[in-house]
DNA sequence: CTGTATCCGCGAGGATACTG
DNA sequence: CAGTATCCTCGCGGATACAG
């Protein structure tokens, strides 16, 4: 029998931005502006190889959220930039960012509270 | 060097409703009312599996998504249900869900095109 | 009824070297 | 500059059996 969550907006929209790098990114690309492979690459302090970063890239383009742009030229240029559905997607990023830090405060609070229960039963 | 995307509230939601089984699990809670083990694990056509529901839902309860209670009764019964993060957390699924509606509509119309393209190359 | 306990395959993610 | 090509690790997800 076929799945049914592999047909469900939800779960296709979850699954579109799920990868190590997609947000990081997503997040590059949203402010509009074309960006360059190594530009991609040396914009970050963390371990993104070169091989995570174009199967991200390849992913992100198959399914139709970034295009890529080969210029011909030498030395070779090549520039990724959001698709129609890929600005779409960044814009509605927000809720969902706005849910993560009001989370994160929760669960600092309940983080707290649970140490100051373990403080008060030593004393 | 530590990893900035761990404590982006974007990263961290997103990682919270990733996992194969999180969204069912969610969308079954989404109605509000308390659900058993056995009426998560039955509710579905699929192949979900008791360690993978039970890995599932430790998870979303970890994560303070879900809370899990137990009634001391013979046979044992215990209640899952959303926590006030996770009702959030649904709600916003929204714009994510119409999303996921937008784009998949955009994908069938983008194969169709490819597909017209080619039948008219071999006439 | 509501779970653990094992065992395992597979693929995402990563390190390193090489190339048009 | 913008990638491939290999090789490897690790843990998610799954199948099956057992338990309080």
């Amino acid at each position: 029998m076929r799945d049914p969550r592999l047909h469900c907006p939800l779960t296709v929209a979850v699954k579109a931005i799920s990868g190590k790098w997609k947000l990081y990114i997503l997040s590059m690309l949203s402010d509009g502006t074309p960006k360059r492979y190594t530009e991609l690459l040396k914009s970050t302090c963390e371990n993104l190889t070169e091989k995570m970063l174009t199967s991200q890239l390849r992913e992100l383009e198959k399914d139709g959220i970034i295009t890529r742009k080969i210029y011909p030229e030498v030395p070779p240029r090549v520039e990724y930039m959001l698709t129609a559905s890929g600005e779409k997607l960044c814009a509605i990023f927000e809720p969902l960012y706005e849910w993560g830090v009001d989370y994160m405060k929760t669960q600092r609070h309940e983080k707290l509270a649970w140490l100051e229960m373990g403080l008060r039963e030593l004393s």
